[in-house]
DNA sequence: CAAGTGATGGCAACCGATTGCCATCCCGCG
DNA sequence: CGCGGGATGGCAATCGGTTGCCATCACTTG
């Protein structure tokens, strides 16, 4: 018998059994125990169930470490999230994890504090453990995306990067959507209160609203940019009331929350003076007051399907699906937004 | 030279360099390349540097499953939560995840519904894997903990357990505070919306209620269980509605917001009606109208502080401290508490 | 009856690091 | 000059699985 390391001299109290010790217990090799579980077929299928059910007995369990390494499997997917703070993610990572445990995979949820440096460092130390990666609204550059796109299997969501597949809510149709909604509330003049710089979707979202605004004929402004939290929609509401818009689309919830309690504590009345539209429906935009009328993103099928992207990417050798996945985004209308009433000078 | 394995017969186009690789290009052994990185001092500096500068030019990085398969440390935590899209986490991942980046670790958060199931399984899966458990608010039995803790240290989160280091709120001491305030608002009668019964944590406020208001001769009542949920909390408010009760704490925000909404709903006012205590401060908390007056559990220092405790436990080789680790809750007064009216039957 | 074929099991070489132990070499000191 | 000891580096055995290849053996088939 192999005299098995300098690790574990003596055999110890209650150490976990290995495929050795199953082997042993049962008269066969070590290859096998392994076979019996990983290659139904290749062996023998009285042999088979003999050792699993000795295994069964012993508590055998695989170490997923010692299999990973020489396979590659650890069965471990990476979801990198800008802020796990941020209700926004919250439905992403559960319809993430559904549809990993579904496959039998394990999900690490990365939070890298909305910084592209903090992002590429959690990269750096989950990648070699994870077979694949989910970007959730990365803070990456684009090249630095494709470098980190070489090393794993890579799904992006909520941006768009020719040639490494992406998940996205259709913004366009969901702009669109809000901005026939106000029209629709009879305002003219819309503003916009935008999101940070480097968010891709903050381009599609300002980019679809003056399209839809042009094909309405409304007249739309932009303020901002400001920071994706409830501060920043604070800090929107100087710029807001000190405008003539009478109805303002904001980057996303947690800044249309902070714009709403940013006119409130300014004396501006929502939706009477001001009617205001969000993006996404998170958490508690419906439990704000007046409730938010808002841009529904398909958040738990954006985590399920981007998870499910990845994985079937990773199934096939072929680099998968160019285009986009384009997921729909349907308007909810509360009670944010208004008639219009014609603007008294603040 | 030896020839490595049937698993990469040719030198792979990009494959990632190995201590082999590093050791070949240095003219030196691979044991002599991991020294210079895991044993300052072992090897002569110069050496060291060189190998570490040829390492660093061809982009060398030691895998981690590798680290991971002899020695067993894999640098990674788990984080088991039993509802990721419950805001009552998102600070607490935030916490437990910086404190584990800051100690070189990777977090790895486990949602498991709320299914004890779930979460025996998804333990199962992680539990080789990481070093360390840190179970928040565990729905699996005190007898299945302490089998899961013997495999891997573990800490748990708002429950106690013998033997197993825990990091708790103070409820009694929060639960007081909102007592004490709901006296000073002249409430008599109060009433307790409870949580699930297997909740270590609604146990501890229900006791400490009780025991608060007999000191303020106060009397109580208690509703439930509800689920921990907005709709959980819907569904308490016809009990409440149909009593004397001119107060009530719920056991978390949650139910506390949902209370508020289907009392509004069934025409009571809060506050001037019904006064509503949450429990938490979650996010929305503040959101929600009127907004919630609460006890505020220290969120963040409860996800950073169990991470530490059980990575100081993890270093120790003797079992850490026994007594669970008390973290203050303050109250946090907002707009769902008034003084109380005389009430007018329903 | 010999050669061919498929089923089954074992051997041993890996995956990429860590580490106990041994071999050298160099230096100082008696 | 010889010996003890510290510094340095290498060898080889692991960790616990996976898998290519070969040996056997039982059956077919011609």
């Amino acid at each position: 018998m192999t005299c098995r390391g300098p690790y574990r001299s003596r055999v110890d109290e209650r150490r976990v059994p290995t495929i050795y010790d199953v082997a042993a217990a049962c008269g066969v090799a070590p290859s096998t125990v392994s076979r019996a579980f990983s290659r139904p077929g290749r062996v023998n299928a009285e042999t088979a169930a003999r050792i699993r059910q000795v295994a069964e007995e012993m508590g055998y369990r695989a170490n997923p470490l010692a299999r990973a390494l020489p396979t590659g499997k650890t069965s471990l997917l990476a979801l990198v999230v800008s802020d796990v703070t941020n209700p926004f993610y919250f439905e992403i990572i559960r319809g993430a994890e559904i549809a990993a445990t579904d496959a039998d995979y394990t999900l690490l949820v990365a939070d890298v504090h909305e910084s592209a440096t903090a992002e590429r460092k959690a990269l750096e130390r989950a990648l070699p453990l994870v077979e694949g990666v989910v970007l959730g609204t990365s803070r990456m550059s684009d090249s630095a995306i494709r470098v980190m796109a070489k090393q794993r299997p890579t799904v992006v969501l909520n941006r768009v990067l020719t040639g490494i597949p992406s998940v996205i809510t259709d913004n366009a149709r969901g702009t669109r959507r809000a901005v026939e909604h106000l029209a629709a509330l009879e305002h003219r003049t819309i503003g916009y209160a935008a999101g940070p710089e480097a968010s891709w979707a903050d381009g599609m979202r300002w980019r679809a609203m003056r399209e839809a605004a042009e094909a309405l004929d409304l007249r739309v402004q932009r303020f901002g940019p400001f920071a994706p939290t409830l501060a920043g929609g604070a800090e929107a509401a100087a710029a807001v009331a000190g405008s003539s818009v009478t109805a303002v689309v904001a980057y996303n919830d947690l800044v249309a929350i902070g714009l709403m309690r940013g006119l409130a504590a300014a004396g501006v009345r929502v939706p009477r003076d001001v009617s205001v539209v969000g993006f996404d429906d998170i958490f508690g935009a419906e439990l704000c007051s007046p409730a938010l009328t808002t841009v529904a993103a398909p958040l738990a099928a954006l985590g399920r399907y981007a998870v499910q992207t990845l994985l079937t990417g990773m199934a096939s050798r072929t680099p998968p699906q160019v285009r986009p996945a384009l997921l729909p985004a349907e308007l909810v209308v509360r009670e944010s937004t208004g008639r219009r009433v014609r603007r008294r000078r603040a």
